[in-house]
RNA sequence: CGAGGCGGACGGGCGACCACUGCGGAUGCGAUUCAGUUCGUGUUCGUGGAGGAAAGUCCGAGCACCGGACGGGCAGGAGCGCCUGCUAACGGCAGGGCGGGGUGACCCGACGGAAAGUGCAACAGAAAGCAAACCGCCUGAGGCUUUUGGCUGAAGGUAAGGGCGAACGGGUGCGGUAAGAGCGCACCGCGUCGGCGGUAACGUCGGCGGCAUUGCAAACCCCGCUCGGUGCAAGGCCAAAUAGGGGAGCGUCAAGACGAGUGCCCGCGUCAGUUCCCGGGUAGGCCGCUAGAGGUCACGGGCGACCGUGAUUCGAGAUGGAUGGUCGCACAGGGUUGGAAGGCAGAGGGAUGAAGGCCUGCGGGUCGUAAACCUCGCUGGAACCUGGACAGAACUCGGCUUAUAGUCCGCCUCGCCUG
RNA sequence: CGGGGAGUGGCGCAGCUUGGUAGCGCGCUUCGUUCGGGACGAAGAGGUCCCGGGUUCAAAUCCCGGCUCCCCGA
């Protein structure tokens, strides 16, 4: 899998802000909300809210896991932060799934960013 | 061969590409220092990187703290409960006893006390805890009647039978009797006394008693044993912001006052003074943080749990939380005439017509009498499918409990067949 | 990670201490009343007492083991 400590979001106050100011989308499987970082060379840093309804430890720790692998492959444009929501359908979803969700949803945040300033 | 019991091991292997994290080495950059001295951050190399239950958090400990309390006593509260051992300890484990289940291997059991006390036992039933006559059975005053006799029946006897109930005050048999009854006897059960075996629980033999002693203590309770509380968010260190005090030592305590996280008492501490220090502390960071009642092997002791000695070995420390993602190959399992993948201008559903494109008068129309997909039919002939269960360290151990696909090993039991 | 609490008709709750009959309010059904509705009155239906064991003659209640949900401590 990807994403070393640096690429992650860590702290209450990052994803506090994240959640606070950003723009989200989401689908069946999962919920993206992103915003820009004001640092435009940063790499792209990524936060996973996968909560308990969603399954036990091993389910969570799965889809974790499997979002950050595809997080670390995509090439996601510089300086945004990201946080990934988590529906209990995710649960059963393949990393296939999983990626072309991913995919789906950034293009429609992006769409979105063109059209509103 | 089939069915079963007990104990144990594993619960994934190999490879490719891409990645994460701890530690160590090398090295780049930025600070810092007397000093490659220390810190931060990146690259690279090496090396370590989940479980048998890591789970539930039900017990026991280690460890840490408590302004004074961790000292003692009494009371209260909680837990445990056949016996003997093992263990650091335990509600755990081993062996044994007793009771229950199974043809058996074997399995299961909160298993102290109800002749200390209190309480409860609905409904049914005549009667339910100093027992009790509803039916019945027996004796039978008296009365009725044509007789041998029959009918009725005051009073009384009776717990064998019926009936009620979860339970009716020992059970079976024989004797006995008007009918009955431990009324008597035998055996069993119960109680008690003694002998013997056993460390003990208990077993066994004999005598006596003569059934007077219902059940429930996972009801209060009694008896015996154990227990201070809180938990790594313990606790310690560094330290923005903010507010003005805080800490350590020595020492007094005659009287009185005050002080506790179950209460009270004794004891204790503080309430004099004095000396010294400048820090305390939230955000944040660091430590605690992993080598331990550890694993493996050999020998010795013990039925065993386990113990002793020696050798050898080191095996995760994350913190929005690492230990993986994708794929291939072996192997294993499922599946094989009750039949897979694939194929068909076959039928039905999908269709109240997906997404998307195009058109639009913005209602919709159209590609579309479509498609994916599902079921069935025909064909086809062993491909194909699945890596599988339960489940992710969060201070660390010892247990318990609960979940668990599949594979392997050892010992044992029962049944059938063959020799 | 640690601590605490709750599951009972459709909803909200009592009953559990001291074991035997599951009850209350709202809602629901039918009937009455009214021109009609509401309100009111009268009948009535509806509950595996979260699940599985155990103790007991008997368990919503007592005991043990699970499941789900909620709350508290940074």
């Amino acid at each position: 899998m990807g994403l070393s400590k640096h690429r992650r979001l860590r702290r209450r106050e990052e994803f506090r802000k994240v959640l606070k100011d950003g723009k989200r989308a989401r689908d069946h499987l999962l919920s993206i909300t992103a915003v820009d970082s004001q640092n435009t060379d940063a790499e792209p840093r990524y936060g996973f809210a996968i909560p308990k309804r969603v399954g036990t430890a091993v389910i969570r720790n799965r889809i974790k896991r499997r979002l950050r692998a595809i997080a670390d492959r995509a090439d996601h444009p510089r300086g945004w932060d990201y946080v990934i929501y988590a529906f209990p359908a995710a649960a059963n979803a393949t990393s296939q799934e999983l990626s072309e969700s991913i995919a789906r949803l950034l293009k429609r945040l992006k769409s979105g960013n063109r059209t509103r300033p």
